[in-house]
Formats: structure tokens, C-alpha cells, sequence
DNA sequence: TATTGTTATACTCTATAACTATA
DNA sequence: TATAGTTATAGAGTATAACAATA
């Protein structure tokens, strides 16, 4: 008996049903992370943006002036990590690091008319990516799983 | 105006609330793995199992005289990243490698009594470690999170 | 003293390619 | 030829620690 508890879940192929990892919520959210990051990269193509500078030319977009520090606290990564990120985004011409007058040891971002447009593009297909992706999933499925995997988030540690 | 569609999620904190990535589900997926990872190993400990360590176990126990072929393709991984973790699996004493007659060149991975011991020990902890992170679910909804994981999962591009 | 941005460094995870031994 | 296990290698991604400039 690999599971404990009475089975819920609908559609387990004959072969997985006896292992205890399927029936584990950490195991099914990497395998499905795992499959929605691919599916970006793909989305987005070779030379396109990936998902982590992605996610920080959105903030750059929707929040103008944001520091770097800002934008690191905001991802849940490291200032140090994101150095390398904004770099490629300044060289494909989608920011500009400008130094604030006020408190010259910040550099605010700034997106470009190109890194608007950029973003606006690659916006629309992640979009379209995740309708494609969770297709089978009803609306108020979608907005259930946000909100599961944004209470999940919120439980995390404080070491 | 961040958002395109009618916003359905509850509880956005003020600060967040205007941000693109916040209302796509891939963001929210990677910072709820995040969280989940960062808890699993906190909660195994240090010289504890990783999650792929664990993993790979729960199906050498599940699953007895597995190949390591198998193994990786349940997992979704490459052979050539299995051997570390089997390695690492067997000099724990966790299990071994048995070479199997009718095909010698499949080794059929058996854990130990040991690894047995271990494993259901490590079991009890991520079903705690879960139990914790989702206390804010109730039943129903991890059971709908579990299914719309899977779901997202099976949709994999078949490249 | 504390913070911003930065560099250097190292560690984990993973993939690709090539090899060997078997089939 | 094809497959199982293995090694070597390289590329992401991320974290820590230390530093210079500024507050």
C-alpha cells in the first residue's frame, strides 16, 4: 500500500499509481514546474528572454525608477544574482541604469521605448503560453491553483 | 493597468497588486517550488535526503528491482544524473546494485533494510513538511492543486 | 554603521556527448 | 544496431563573502 490516505485524484495511469511520490504535492509541483519553464523557454525562443529576465524587465516596466535592490527583494533572489540579469537586459537595449541625484549610490531602472515594445511582445506570448498550458483547466481551476501556490508561498520559513 | 483579464485572486497585498507576474501562474509556480524545496530540505535536515535523493528511493522501495533506466525516466532526468544520486543512495547503505542475470547489462537497484528504515522515516517527515506548507488548504483543495499540477505536467510539448 | 551595486568564487543541478559492455 | 550504465564536460542558476562608493 503506497498510499495512507484515501485516494483523490482522478487519472493516475496504471504504472504510477503505486508509487508514494505521485501522491506528494512537492513531487507533482516540480514535475509541473519543470514542464511550465520549458514550455516558456520554448514559447519565447532561442534568443529570447528567459523566464528570470522576463520577470525582472515586468517589474522594470511596471514599476519605473525601481532600484535594483528592489527588484531583487521582489524576486526572492539575491542583489549579487541580478547583476548579470539587468546587464543583458541593458545590453539588448531594454533599460538604462541612471543614477538617482537624490541618493547617488541607487541606479534606477528605466525601461526603453524598444524594452516597452519587448516586454508588450513577450508579455502576449506568455500569455499564450499558459492559456495553451493549462487548457484543461476551467477558470475557476486557474484561480484556485494561484491561489494555493500563492498561500504556499506566503507560508514560507523565516529560517 | 497591469492586468488585462478580471482579477479572481483574493489577498494581493497593496504593493503587488499592480505587477504583471503576480497574475501569471508560471511566477507563482516558481516561487511556490521555491518555498517548497527551500521547507523540504529544511525539513530532512542536513546530512538528510534531498528531494531527488528521496525520490529516487521512494521508487527503488515502491518499486523493487527498478533499473536505473527506469528510475530516470520515471523521474524525468537523464541516466548520465542518476548515477550520482544512486551513488550517493548506495554509499549510505541505503541500497545496492545487483547485477541481473537474463540481462547483464541492467543493474536492479533493491534498498536495504536500512534504506527501508530510512526512507519511511524520510516519508513520515515530507508528509509532515507538506501537512505544514498547505495548512491553509483544506482537503479539497490540495486535492485540486495535486490534480491541476498533474494536469500541467501530462500537457508536456512533446518537443 | 548601513546600504547599493559589484566582483569573485563555489556549489548544485542538469544536459550532451562519447565511451564500455552487453544484447 | 540498440540499450544500460558510466564518465567527462559544460552551462545555467544561485548563494556567500568581500569590496568601493555613498549615505
Amino acid at each position: 500500500m503506497a498510499f495512507s490516505e484515501t485516494r483523490t485524484l482522478s487519472d493516475f495511469d496504471a504504472s504510477d499509481a503505486e508509487t508514494d511520490i505521485e501522491g506528494l504535492v512537492g513531487y507533482n509541483m516540480k514535475r509541473a514546474y519543470v514542464a511550465m519553464e520549458k514550455d516558456f523557454r520554448a514559447a519565447l525562443g532561442a534568443g529570447g528572454l528567459t523566464p528570470r529576465s522576463f520577470s525582472a524587465l515586468s517589474l522594470v516596466v511596471n514599476l519605473p525608477q525601481i532600484s535594483q535592490s528592489d527588484v531583487a527583494r521582489r524576486l526572492g533572489i539575491e542583489r549579487s544574482g541580478l547583476v548579470a540579469i539587468i546587464d543583458d537586459l541593458e545590453a539588448r537595449g531594454y533599460l538604462v541604469r541612471r543614477v538617482m541625484p537624490d541618493d547617488r549610490r541607487v541606479q534606477a531602472l528605466e525601461a526603453t521605448d524598444s524594452g516597452g515594445e519587448a516586454y508588450r511582445a513577450a508579455l502576449a506570448a506568455v500569455r499564450a503560453h499558459e492559456a495553451r498550458l493549462l487548457a484543461d483547466l476551467s477558470e475557476a481551476q486557474k484561480a484556485e491553483l494561484m491561489e494555493s501556490l500563492r498561500r504556499i508561498r506566503l507560508t514560507e520559513r523565516e529560517s
